[in-house]
DNA sequence: GCAAAGTTCGTTAGCGGTAACCTGAAACAC
DNA sequence: GTGTTTCAGGTTACCGCTAACGAACTTTGC
């Protein structure tokens, strides 16, 4: 905001302005047919050696980049596949985009990200926008969407892959995990270790239908041994270990007589963590802790926090493969379903016993 | 051959005939011609309410997306802007995008993300394929480039903006900080609290060429005040807490007499600092520690690490306004340059006197 | 030796929109 | 009434590239 340690200057760049180069241009330096050149450019015809080095010789000297909008126009052909995400700035997003570019990098396929903000208005908007571009194929997270995005998708003719969770219905294809189960599995985890007094920390969950579903799985097993949630702490916006802090600590106040905290993330379960070393209580003797993510800088604690890996990359992975496969033809059909393990990971901070 | 004898395919959700729309279909169905239906999808030029409404309504009831790729050809106008960065998984270019998004939002702009592993050779190549697309602006980060790249860039003429760092020669515009003055300032502050055997802990400097600055801004003001580093130590590939606790203590097994250990980036600062808690050394009054980057998580630790912020979402803001103003014609000219100041956060870890 | 079958390249006709120009009718001026 | 605007919308000619077809020339088969 104060605009003083700002330094503004102006320099002149000679700018030769030009008329962007056409396969024409390209025709003309080499002597031969637009039709040659485009060939030549995409390999893709029968073209003499001698030919494809004039051509590449010309186009490199002029420095000329192929209009790839007007390719497209003309083939009908797309290379791009839209990613749709609620986020850059957790963990998780970041790790599902590494995922996807290691299979696209290998196939003629470019991914396209937008990003909704966890919106479902904003996902709507982003997604007309991207299929306005006539991608090769979506990628999006979460099964939740308003009709019209979904009457989009369906009417757009394209593979849709929907990532992340698998408990729902899906428009086409889905790759994910169950967040159901993963709430249900670490919940007989804590209970077979021993814990009673269970404690739920996470951000409210009106948005973010992933982290209620691992909190329906929880509680749903949890009431199978006859246990209810004794207390619950909610946060808005993004995660910090801050937040993770201050919350522990408000639910420990109101409620001392916790002996575990189930955090929905990674981030507010180390924070947790942090607070519960500091106030020198036993992790996990007298409270235990567990995030979700399995994210790796829980590392770098003295404790390992326990946690449930989702899976990121390979989700990533499998979203793509979906995509770049049915879009080369190798993969017939569509719904394709793939449910990956969401792996339990018991860390330091549930009793072993 | 007349045209009605094309193979249409069948969508058995449906039942429709999934041949993509266009403005044709739209004009019969609204009974106007493809031109006023451009007109009104696109609000200009002049259009009666009752033949818009007209229009609108069956646009919508078709569920009619336009095809950009068609528009862009025609009109020669593609409100994409390139942003390439290159990487997504630490802390500073989601930062980045953040503000780029808030500004874009309020323009027709809608930002693509390339990411480039740090690699030269992967950034000529995704910096190719974006400028196939024509787009309005380029956003990327650093100021070394390929001289393929810098040859595209400048023959593209199109609003170029190099991120982050303004300590070079740009090919445009500029929007950063001095990563040389944000070393230099640290190694001043560091020195004024009476440090003086100090040790630096960063990534192998060869790609990374913000952090080669800052490490040569420190050395610098190190050495006006008679002073030289005592012992480095470097990491590979991501950073990690877990990274940060491993270099601190070999670092300062080799080198015990460190009274001082500057970080290149606060996650392994962070691990610095939990490793030196555990080994029950005094921060700060043993050993202080700085780190870069101004992160927020750095505030759920016991003590808040000393950083610098690096003004990451006030680059994406600036640099996005400047593509924004200069294609909307309200910026004239170009090589705007924007240094923004990094802020030092004393924090908690240098001592105070 | 000549027809059949490559090989290499050119020609034509769009892809689905939009810019620029044009038209007919109604509104307004004098 | 005639001339001039203004409004609402239609016509035409591309944008830069590629699919499809075809032509010229060379090679092969027997």
């Amino acid at each position: 905001m104060s605009g003083d340690d700002k330094v503004i200057s102006i320099n002149k760049n000679t700018g030769t302005a030009k008329r962007p180069l056409t396969l024409k241009d390209v025709s003309i330096a080499s002597g031969v047919s637009e039709m040659t050149v485009s060939r030549v450019l995409r390999n893709r015809g029968d073209v003499s050696d001698a030919t494809r080095a004039k051509v590449l010789k010309a186009a490199k000297s002029l420095g000329y980049v192929p209009n790839k909008i007007a390719g497209a126009l003309a083939s009908s052909r797309v290379n791009l596949v839209a990613v749709i995400i609620p986020s850059l700035s957790n963990m998780v997003f970041p790790d599902v985009m590494t995922g996807i570019s290691e299979v696209l990098d290998d196939s003629p396929l470019q991914p396209v990200v937008g990003v909704t903000n966890y919106s479902p208005e904003r996902e709507e908007q982003v997604l007309f926008e991207m299929l306005s571009w006539r991608p090769s194929g979506v990628i999006l997270a979460g099964l939740e969407h308003s009709d019209a995005s979904v009457a989009m998708l369906k009417s757009a003719s394209v593979p849709v892959v929907e990532i992340m969770d698998t408990d729902g219905e899906a428009i086409d294809a889905v790759v994910g995990i169950s967040h159901r189960r993963a709430g249900r599995e670490m919940a007989r985890q804590i209970v077979k270790m021993g814990y009673r007094q269970i404690g739920f920390l996470g951000t409210k969950m009106s948005m973010d239908h992933r982290a209620r579903k691992r909190f329906e799985g929880f509680t749903e097993a949890l009431a199978r041994e006859g246990i209810e949630v004794v207390d619950q702490e909610f946060y808005n916006g993004g995660s910090s270990l801050a937040k993770g802090r201050e919350m522990s600590a408000r639910i420990l106040e109101r409620s001392p007589e916790l002996d575990f905290l189930y955090y929905s993330n990674d981030m507010i379960a180390a924070g947790g963590l942090l607070h519960l070393q500091e106030s020198g209580i036993d992790v996990p003797g007298q409270i235990g802790l567990a995030g979700f993510n399995g994210s790796e800088f829980l590392e770098g604690f003295s404790l390992q926090v326990a946690t449930m890996d989702a899976a990121r990359r390979d989700i990533g992975r499998e979203a793509a493969r979906i995509i770049a496969e049915r879009s080369d033809g190798s993969l017939q059909g569509t719904g394709q379903k793939i449910e990956l393990e969401p792996r339990l990971q018991m860390g330091d901070t549930l009793r072993r016993r």
